[in-house]
DNA sequence: TATTGTTATACTCTATAACTATA
DNA sequence: TATAGTTATAGAGTATAACAATA
């Protein structure tokens, strides 16, 4: 059977490479799950986070998600043209948008959400509720140390 | 603090969403502890297989790190030209080539090691042995299922 | 017919630098 | 002077299709 820990070598006790390797399995299925939608990663991660926050500019929308200002240009033109999400001047503050998902948009996330449930139980099947949240813990103590040196 | 886990609302409880962040997390990390050596990911996963089974050839080296034969070329030619890999076609299969890793490829690979090993540890910092052994088994057990459906 | 390696191509993601308009 | 958004650009990763040589 082709990539068995063993022809890896050096990389099988690595976590890195693993990590590396389950997000791209996540990564695959996610695109398959999301066929036909026209949605992304990406701009699911971008509806869900102005959805907490509606009147978000994309700035910080990019700093929750870790997403460079000049890239997210052109994401949210994406949304807006799609009609997902609305851009209006801030009154408060003229140079920033401020940004709020359509009743559309709320539509396309919940459909969204259904399918990343079902792609999620997928790619987890076989794994206990005990070690689900043993994985996502880890993760997050992972994610915190990167802030640390940022 | 930005990045704080409520403000991205339905993302938080999602696996694959911390998978992603903490992949993102690692790689930044990666790429500063290779500074200045030329050696990215891809690089020394290639090396890494091929110093395992010497005399393989590029698509096997692919269908190991599920990169694309396409895509294997220009890794390669750059291994070569770097001087870590030699290229010599298979007399068994003439239409193969037989990869091997020079000294100075193994040399790299030691170095490329012992930085990623450097690495691991800042990333992991805090976490017992028994932490970092459970997460590896988690992300091997998703690697696994990944290849059900391929 | 199938497989190895190759070329050409294209799309996404990511990153930087320089610009404008507002604050 | 700092920040929000923009433009232009470039590198890396990933994907497909079509081809030559060999099996």
């Amino acid at each position: 059977m082709v990539g068995d820990q063993d022809s890896v070598g050096a990389l099988d006790p690595l976590v890195g490479y693993h990590l590396r390797r389950a997000f791209g399995a996540f990564s695959g299925d996610f695109t398959a799950a999301m066929e036909g939608t026209g949605m992304r990663q990406v701009l699911v991660g971008v509806l869900a986070v102005v959805a907490r926050s509606p009147g978000i500019n994309q700035g910080a929308v990019g700093r929750v998600l870790d997403i460079k200002r000049a890239n997210m240009v052109s994401l949210i033109n994406e949304l807006v043209e799609a009609k997902l999400l609305t851009r209006e001047t801030d009154p408060q503050d003229r140079r920033a948008f401020a940004l709020a998902v359509t009743d559309r948009g709320r539509e396309v996330l919940a459909d969204s959400l259904a399918r990343i449930e079902a792609h999620e139980a997928r790619m987890l099947a076989g794994f206990t509720e005990t070690e689900r949240a043993a994985l996502l813990e880890l993760l997050r103590r992972i994610e915190r140390r990167a802030g640390d040196s940022a």
